[in-house]
DNA sequence: GGTGAAAAAGAAAACGTTTACATTTTATCC
DNA sequence: GGATAAAATGTAAACGTTTTCTTTTTCACC
């Protein structure tokens, strides 16, 4: 009952493991009388490669690794689908990490980049818990990191990357609302740990400071990237002395979250607030009202990282090791229904 | 700039290779003071253990595959969730692999069964291009194949499986609306390679029989379990001479495209047209309005799963090749806004 | 048909672990 | 302190490939 190795195809077949072995990897290598001899003597011991082998002599095992806050989000995982459509053909699976929204899964994470399980790990998700070491030590063995979206903190600057300008896309927003006439408006970001928002908030706090307006203390508030925090913080946002005529959402599941919150509290959209958010999920085009947001070209960012991964894991460590210039990607302001000038 | 192996480990350390690897695996075995010493050697040699080189030589990788039709679809990421949560825990990590809904990467999974890439394989959809071939083999290696949420097909049903009884489920959903006064009930189906509807399509057929009422042609509808799909689908719904007053359908992404559809024709939910969905995922609750559903436990049985999972790989080929029972979780008829008596 | 080059096949090492078995050291008991 | 058991360590094989280096075979050419 034990696993039928090349060895006996070799036998069977009257050649040598290693004849056998050209047959699997370079048949055109091999005299067509011969290989059609193996063929059959693999098809009759009903051998099969064993993979844990092969990658152990090859040491590589197509599959890379992808680190996203959630598998639940609907904007990572369009990224991801863009990775996927692009690795697949070359026969690479994924493994896929969830931070948790910076829950941090740092053993994984940082296992997974130290045993070299992974060829190679794509980071669409903070891991600040690494920032340093890991992260170094992995670059020093050549080993391929490519970051998407996340906006890049220092101890990541020295990898590729991939992703919008969030800073310059929050600002657009925020002034397509002030142009609107509205002069309070609310940020609804993810929370302290996370930089994904950060940036946004940047561009939110440019464009408020650009236009003259002051953003009162309690306009910012936390949503922690999900639905039910961002029902809370909106919930506070509602009770404040200056409520906001409008709510910018450092991402679209928070949102979406936002309009349940106002929706609750039995106001309209966009009649008494406006809402906008950030992604565009797919989601955002069927809620209702239809969202207003920032769309990310996810599934391209996905296939260009994707390719940066792959470059990085052909061409061995020069190519990984290579400070890549970060790859900015166009977004766009999505006009629907959720977004109208302020009442009165 | 060589890969530094437990040889060059034992050399400082002055004991020999298989200390160092009783070191590392159990080292309750090795005197405090060796070990000490080769803690020492690991540490100055920056030793890293090459994990192919251990996969290889113990035969597992710590890696299980799941397959689900989209990791876009919430629902099924929420029961990714919850198998993560268990084998997490385990030392596992996850290769995860999409159906996108039937469009069959059959080559994937087929591979990966074969290969024993991964310690197992999780299926949370149809996987029916193999029925056979694939999967009776993977059975006859005693290799771990678990199934949760689809209902067995006849290829599938030796293998252990948890999942809710979606026709009784779907059953109790149409007799809700019949008793609300619906009588002329639509429902959304994925399609039909797609199992995973079927039953729920039956159980909506059976409840309509029992109360005497005849399923016109037409009211039945292909959405492909996708968002776009389902709007299309509920479009030509809308145009129905016999136009339903309620219509189920086979998925909450498939119910948030409807309603889509049902707004944008201008038509009131659930004034003018009840909603029923089935999942309950998260958007379910923050829609507009909020939608009815079925509610499966997700997480619960994705921690169910993991866990027969985990036994199978442990307990070798006896455990997995074991006949499951499948294992039945209850689901929930939740009741929210999208559900009213039809008009008139 | 003999020569040489090219193509095909074989022999054996190597990859870095784990582990069965053998050996040495330590501890225990009288 | 010596016999014995137990614990600690060492030796070497094994896992199934791939690949380098040789050797053999084939083929084309004169």
């Amino acid at each position: 009952m034990k696993q039928v190795s090349i060895k006996q195809v070799a036998e069977l077949a009257g050649v040598s493991i290693a004849t056998v072995s050209r047959c699997l990897n370079e048949p055109s290598r091999v005299r067509e009388k011969t290989r059609l001899r193996v063929q059959d003597a693999i098809v009759r011991t009903g051998y099969e490669p064993n993979t844990l082998a092969r990658n152990f002599r090859r040491g590589r095992t197509n599959l890379i690794m992808v680190v996203l806050p959630s598998v639940g989000d609907p904007f990572f995982t369009e990224v991801l689908q863009g990775i996927r459509s692009v690795v697949d053909a070359e026969g690479y699976s994924l493994i896929i990490s969830e931070t948790q929204f910076n829950t941090m899964n740092a053993d994984e994470v940082g296992a997974m980049l130290v045993t070299r399980q992974a060829d190679g790990v794509i980071l669409l998700a903070s891991v600040f818990p690494f920032g340093g070491e890991v992260l170094t030590r992995a670059k020093r063995r050549g080993q391929p990191i490519v970051i998407g979206c996340e906006t890049l903190s220092a101890a990541l600057a020295d990898f590729p990357s991939v992703h919008i300008d969030n800073i310059r896309a929050a600002r657009e927003a925020t002034e397509h609302l002030l142009g609107l006439g509205h002069r309070r408006i609310a940020f609804v970001t993810a929370g302290a740990g996370s930089p994904l928002t950060r940036d946004r908030e940047e561009g939110y706090r440019e464009a408020m400071a650009a236009a003259g307006e002051t953003v009162r203390p309690g306009w910012v508030v936390e949503g922690g990237l999900s639905l039910e925090g961002a029902i809370r913080a909106t919930g506070d946002l509602l009770t404040h002395p200056e409520r906001p005529t409008a709510v910018f959402c450092g991402n679209d599941e928070m949102a979406l979250g936002a309009m349940h919150a106002i929706h609750q509290d039995g106001l309209n959209i966009p009649g008494d607030l406006s809402v906008m958010g950030f992604d565009d999920i797919r989601y955002a085009a069927t809620a209702s009202p239809t969202l207003s947001t920032i769309a990310q070209p996810a599934r391209e960012i996905g296939r260009r990282v994707a390719r940066r991964m792959l470059n990085a894991i052909d061409g061995g460590p020069d190519a990984s090791a290579r400070r890549g210039e970060p790859e900015i990607v166009p977004h766009r302001l999505v006009l629907r229904n959720s977004v109208a000038p302020p009442p009165d």
